[in-house]
DNA sequence: CAGCATCCACGAAGATACTG
DNA sequence: CAGTATCTTCGTGGATGCTG
């Protein structure tokens, strides 16, 4: 999961603000084109992260929504959150006090 | 960091078993290509995560060991570790169940 | 609106050969 | 032993066009 870029963003949007359709993440992300976001979402419908609701409709409305093992997951988020706000410093100190071969 | 393939395996092996050789750690981790273990090894010496110490010797010898900053990680990779132990089946009986379209 | 199909760009990673 | 250099492979992600 974390391993794919648009993953952690997607997973957030629903989780921070619930129920969302196709077009709301999208507005959400704007940097992340249709596709990816589908590829994205249905690894995570896959996975048990999200489920899909699609009305029948026209204009056709896909809603998508956190499920508990997605909310099970906020202590890694917290987690990683305070790692960062407490020792991001620390990297970029390193990173401009470094002096060897630059890293490719 | 985690984006890449090979860093948290190499930071693991630093934090759990001390401070180690660079063939030490090829033994490790016996799937890992020389090149890409230098460049990782360097990225996380570049950002604070790892000192490199080298003996002027023949045969040449180079020590790798966590700093605190990567200690400071411990709680990311628990947390991490929790949720996998405590959820991953879940993650698998999706899959399991999942009858939609395969994700790329 | 919510996608799918197609093609393309790019960078990480692998394979192999060589060296101080 | 601990790398470096070079080439190739692979997969994610981006851009564009089309459709029920």
């Amino acid at each position: 999961m974390i391993y794919s870029k648009w993953t952690s963003p997607v997973l957030w949007c629903l989780l921070h603000d619930g129920r969302l359709r196709f077009g709301e993440l999208r507005v959400r992300l704007p940097r992340v084109t249709a596709k990816m976001l589908t590829q994205r979402l249905r690894q995570l419908e896959r996975d048990g992260f999200v489920t899909r609701t699609h009305f029948d409709e026209v204009p056709p409305r896909v809603e998508y929504e956190a499920t508990d093992l997605a909310r099970s997951l906020a202590p890694v988020f917290t987690t990683l959150g305070e790692w960062s706000r407490r020792h991001f410093a620390e990297v970029e100190a390193a990173r401009a006090a470094y002096k060897g071969p630059l890293v490719s």
